[in-house]
DNA sequence: TCAGATGGCCGGCGAGAAAG
DNA sequence: CTTTCTCGCCGGCCATCTGA
């Protein structure tokens, strides 16, 4: 039975009258009274367009204000766990041993943390994935990133619906593996993984 | 039986905020 | 000006379903 028009605006309709608003890409995929976002990609010519056929407020969710809105939410979210992740950082290995915004690649990019502890330094990198295809989305834009980066780096994973285990689902089905010198780890596996280390002392 | 419709996975990219 | 960061969307690709 082919999706019509009309069949999908009853399944905008009814998610409406349950959420108060309509659906976004992955919302529509989620939604069993709606076809798939590709779907609707592939008959209508995009989401867009479909939404403005369709004669919806909102058209597109990455532009103008209720992109605006996300994207400041996502800053303030960002530098929150930033900073808890600091305090942990510093009482745990203290401020001479704690690099933030550390140059690396020529100055090109910079890391979140660097720390200097007992035979070892790492690099960390913090990052709040809403959900497992943001989660793949930022693996692999932190993988281009850090191309040319040759310590170890963590990058770590602060949402915590998002478990160790979902972490390594996603990476075992990702096409290009990350390099070795990588590892994508939750908080709870962080923590473990500071237990494991000494920090350096000044005598 | 088989071509078109559909679902779903994965990678990439642009929008907008924020900070140097 | 430059950069990073996440989200929402698009497109390639393949597997599965469906109806004539």
């Amino acid at each position: 039975m082919a999706w019509t028009k009309n069949k999908i605006k009853d399944g905008f309709d009814k998610f409406y009258q349950e959420h108060g608003r309509y659906p976004t890409a992955l919302e529509i995929d989620e939604y069993a009274d709606l076809p798939s976002s590709r779907q609707i990609q592939r008959r209508f010519g995009g989401l867009p367009k479909l939404r403005q056929e369709l004669g919806l407020e909102t058209l597109d969710f990455t532009k103008g204000s209720i992109r605006s809105q996300k994207a400041q939410y996502i800053g303030k979210r960002g530098l929150d766990f930033e900073k808890e992740i600091r305090k942990v950082l510093l009482e745990k290995f203290g401020e001479v041993f704690v690099h933030e915004q550390k140059p690396f690649n020529d100055y090109v990019g910079r890391l979140d943390f660097f720390v200097y502890a007992k035979n070892n330094k790492f690099g960390i990198d913090v990052f709040f994935a809403s959900d497992i295809h943001s989660l793949m989305g930022c693996i692999n834009y932190k993988q281009r990133l850090y191309k040319n980066f040759t310590d170890g780096l963590i990058l770590l994973q602060l949402n915590p619906e998002i478990d160790q285990r979902i972490i390594d689902q996603c990476l075992s089905n990702k096409k290009n593996a990350l390099p070795s010198n990588i590892a994508v780890l939750s908080l709870d596996k962080f923590l473990e993984f500071l237990k494991t280390i000494q920090p350096l002392h000044v005598l």
